[in-house]
Order: structure tokens, then sequence, then C-alpha cells
DNA sequence: GTCTATATTATGATAGAC
DNA sequence: GTCTATCATAATATAGAC
């Protein structure tokens, strides 16, 4: 293997951190500003680069918010999504899911903030028809997810754990109280992951067991 | 009095009118694009008139903006903020302010979503600092409001009506829970009041009562 | 892979006719 | 009170040097 291609390789390798450096840049620039107010200049400056670097990596703004989008999704499957097949009763199992899914909001900000944004682009937006199909393709995903919280409901009316609650609307009234932490959360100074887990798992008993005596 | 002075007289009564119709017309705008996406000529276009329409009425693009953002409190606390003194336990008031909560949250949805956009365009915002005062002034608007529940939370864990909770907190999930509405609501092709007030009392029930068995 | 231009377009805001 | 220009500016995206 000649020297060069070797090369390559490991700049194949290097390439996704790269990469990944713009990703938290531009969900950073996303949640401060908004999509439309932020520029690729914004992004850039927050690099400490110009504007070549974004371009050299994204092909345009709207590519550059869809890829974030898309990591704001995959980690909440990967860090709650997952707990929908786990052991205990439903109830049991919605508690992980809602306590993992809060953490994700504290920790991912940035980019869970900029899943809102995009449901709003989805709705009303005037999107190419282009980056329509892409769109459709991340929503989907979304869907899937929130789909696990709708099972997870019909479970716990099934095996007892849970009110018989209709499961959509009670995926969405707890979606919007636990989504509702990505708007109001600020890292305080020194604070700790043992600090956030407490603060998730208060979050979780006032939400699931309700206000009432 | 001469009679142009008599004209004048009434063009200032039906002023405001007009001034609503613009409003209205930027709250749907600033809903469905954002704010910054939002171009004046859009919301000209939603009126089926120019710029010159909408600046006449309104100073600048952030003026055109403050006035919707007000105008969704003025109406959340004309609805829901006045049932904080009212009578029963707290846990009764509770229920009607978070019921009047949700109507607004689906009757007056494009000025309530453009509440959300004004919090953040407060925490991170760089904005000038004339508007700077403004906008502290629609704040404390809102956190009077937001007062009104964390005073009810507390009078229900001391009126026995409701349990002993961070009082903060709980305004926090709550709200969440319930501004999430104007996030997903769409309204159905023929739906009545009566619809409304049913899938308010349900989403009512479900978040002050829970979802545990 | 990143930078420095630069083309092109869109937007906020104003001036002045009607 | 609303319209039709028009100006100034800022932003997306590209081309090409290094």
């Amino acid at each position: 293997m000649p020297a060069d291609m070797q090369a390559t390789a490991a700049n194949d390798l290097i390439s996704p951190d790269r990469r990944e450096e713009v990703l938290a840049a531009a969900a950073e620039c996303f949640m401060r500003r908004g999509y439309e107010a932020t520029s690729m200049d914004d992004v850039a400056d927050a690099l400490g680069a110009t504007k070549g670097r974004v371009y050299h990596h994204f092909r345009s703004k709207p590519e550059l918010f869809f890829e974030v989008f898309r990591r704001a999704i995959f980690i909440l499957i990967r860090e709650a999504g997952v707990h929908e097949t786990g052991p205990g009763h439903a109830a049991d199992r919605l508690r992980r899911m809602a306590r993992a899914h809060i953490l994700c909001m504290m920790e991912t900000q940035a980019f869970q903030r900029n899943l809102t944004l995009g449901v709003d682009l989805y709705r009303f937006g005037e999107t190419s028809e282009e980056h329509k199909a892409t769109l459709e393709d991340l929503m989907n995903l979304r869907r899937g997810y929130e789909d696990a919280f709708r099972r997870t409901f019909a479970a716990g009316a099934a095996d007892g754990s849970m009110k018989a609650l209709d499961p959509s609307l009670a995926m969405r009234t707890l979606l919007g109280a636990i989504n509702w932490v990505a708007v109001w959360y600020s890292p305080r100074a020194g604070e700790t992951r043992a600090h956030r887990e407490k603060l998730a798992e208060e979050i979780v008993a006032q939400v699931l067991g309700g206000y009432l005596a």
C-alpha cells in the first residue's frame, strides 16, 4: 500500500471528528440564535475558522441542520429508546426511558433544542422538494422514537402497572413535560453528573406520579 | 369641531383593528417560519398588502414581534391567571388554571408559540440596548404569570389538596406538559369549542393525576 | 483542508407619490 | 393609510490560491 493511500485512510478515520467539531458548533449556534438567524460565518466564528471549513464538510446550511437533527434523534434512541425492552413492569420501563430522556435534554441540550425546530420546519416548512425527502426520513425516525412511548403506555394499561389512558395523548403530555427541560435547564457551575441524575429522578417522580395528594 | 377632526377621531377608533390585523398576520408568520426567517414582505403578503402597510403600524420588525409577545402573555393572564384567586382548594384552582391555559394554547396558538421564541431571544439574544429594556419588561410579565402557578403549588401543599413538591420544579413540569399542546395541536376541520374543552379536560386529568396505576 | 476573494440575491428600512 | 420605488447591508454559496 503506497504511503499516500495510507494517509488517505488515516484521514478518513480522522475526518469524522473534524466533521463532529463543525456539527457541535452548528448545534450551539442554532440553539442560541435559531436556524435562520445563524449565518455560516457565525458557525465558522464559533470554530475560530472561516466559512471555507464549514462548506468543506457540509454542502449547504440545510444539510448542516439536517445532520444536527439526525444526531439529536440518534442520541435519544440510543440512550432512552433502548429501555423499551427491559426488565420489570411497563411503569418501570417508562421510568427508565423518561429518566434517560431528561438526561439527554440536559447533556446534549444544543442538539435536542434543534429537534423541535426541525419539527416546525416539517409542519409548516417551505422547503425545496429535494430536502423534503430528507426531512421526511428524519420525521419517521422521530415518530419511531415516540412510538416506543406510546407502546409502553399501552403495555402499562395491559399489565396493570399504569392507568388506562389514551396512549397517544399520554405520550404527548409526558414528552411535553420532559422535552421542556431542554427549554429551561441551564447547567450550574461545578455541576456533576450525580446532580443531574438526582434532578432527573425528581422530575420523573413528579410527572409520572402526578401532583395531587 | 371641524369635519376632518371628527374623521381623525374616527380613524383613531378604527386604527387599533387595522393594527390587530397586522399583528395576527405577523403571529402566524412568526409561528410558521420563525422570527428571523419571516420577512416583512412575508407579513405583508399574508395581509394581501405591501410592506408600507406594515411599517405604517410598526416601527420595526423587533417592535412587531414584541407586540405579538406582549399580546400572548396578556391573553394568558386574563384567561388563566385570574383563576388563581377563586373558590375551592388549591388543586381545584390549579385545575381551572391549567384548563384555561390549554385552551389558550389551542385557540391562540400563533401568539402562544411566539412566547417560547421570545424567551430564547432573551436568554441568548444579541439585542440592542434599547430593545433589551422592553424585553426585560415582557419577561417580568411572564415570570409573574408563572409565579401564579408556583404559589398555587405551595398553597396546595399547605391546604393538603396536593403533594408537597418543589413548587418551582412542579411549575416547570406542569407548564411544560401544557405548553407543549401549542406544539402538537392542530385544529380539526369542523372542530367545536366543546371538542376542545373535552380535550383540555382529558389533558388536565392525565397531567395532574399522573400516569401510574 | 482551510483560506481569501467575489457573485448573487434577499432583506430591513426609508422617501415620496397618491 | 397604503403603495411604489430605492438604498444599504448582509448572507449563501462558489472559485481558486495556498
